[in-house]
DNA sequence: AGGAAAACCTGCGTGC
DNA sequence: TGCACGCAGGTTTTCC
């Protein structure tokens, strides 16, 4: 469900109205949702303030001084924040944390792609493989982006998706990027010119800088903590208008899959590569 | 070994 | 109206 945008928003919701909250009560409705829920969490944060709220990916952290509390939304999480008695829990509500000033923070997530986890330390990292750089970083520039993509001939959409070449991309902003920068969403991700890494860098930034001011793109199950949907759906370009015009140079928005996942390009503002020499 | 496809799970829109 | 089917914002695992 959320990208980096999503994932931004709430984390700016959270770190105020949480930083300083003592838990009181830990209630686990589920076993999993994608993985096991950890049976000691109210052990580890009972009684325990919160120190921050901060992301890494697509990975916000709840941050205590002895370690970080790990809430993944997969595609259709929501962390919710009650100021009073919370509403009597549905299904899909697997997790409630009660403070001691009698809110509620709530995890539901009907199709259980989320993750709840906790990691040892408040420095430490998602409990996930390799995490390329955060795109939003200084350091994340045509440079970085050349030494992450270099090795792979993958279809450059599919390779900006993969969360160890550049952290916090999905599906939404992968096309978003390729038709700022004008870039084909098959080109092979070794063969972009310094101009083209540099103009992907770039439209990464802009896309993913512009989705968070506009508060995150809501297409269906995103809310920002206190409830509220995101506007940043309306600055979409390409995403999930196929066949519409493209607001440059009007030719029909074309789509196609990339391994499984649904891309959307304009085939003229996006021209296809020519492999080899010209002639 | 790299990369594509399948798997995880539920809900909703579409078309017959 | 109802049912079968396809599709969905993510990540890990499996298979080629």
């Amino acid at each position: 469900m959320p990208e980096l945008p999503e994932v931004e928003t709430i984390v700016r919701s959270l770190s105020p109205s949480l930083t300083g909250k003592i838990p009181e009560q830990v209630v686990i409705r589920s076993k999993s949702v994608r993985v096991p829920i950890p049976t000691d969490l109210a052990s580890r944060i009972v009684g325990k303030p919160i120190q921050l709220v901060r992301r890494r990916a697509k990975w916000p952290a709840i941050v205590f001084d002895t370690g970080c509390l790990w809430l993944h939304l997969g595609m259709t999480g929501q962390i919710l924040i009650y100021s009073g008695v919370a509403p009597r829990a549905g299904t899909h509500d697997h997790m409630d944390i009660i403070f001691k000033d009698g809110s509620t923070l709530r995890f539901t997530d009907p199709r259980r792609f989320g993750v709840i986890a906790w990691t040892d330390g408040p420095e430490s990292n998602p409990p996930t493989s390799t995490l390329g750089p955060e795109p939003l970083d200084t350091v994340f520039d045509a440079a970085m982006l050349k030494k992450q993509l270099e090795r792979t001939g993958r279809p450059i959409k599919t390779a900006i998706m993969d969360g160890a070449v550049v952290a916090g991309v999905g599906n939404i902003y992968a096309s978003e990027a390729l038709f700022l920068a004008g870039i084909h969403p098959d080109t092979p991700a070794n063969t972009l010119n310094s101009a083209q890494l540099g103009a992907l860098a770039n439209a990464i930034k802009a896309v993913l800088c512009a989705a968070i001011e506009a508060g995150g793109s809501t297409l269906k199950d995103y809310r920002t903590p206190d409830g509220k949907t995101g506007n940043a759906q309306g600055l979409h370009r390409v995403y999930s208008k196929a066949g519409d015009p493209c607001d440059v140079c009007a030719t029909p928005i074309a789509t196609a899959n990339h391994s499984g996942r649904a891309t959307f390009w304009c085939e003229h503002c996006q021209p296809r590569q020519c492999s080899g020499t010209l002639f």
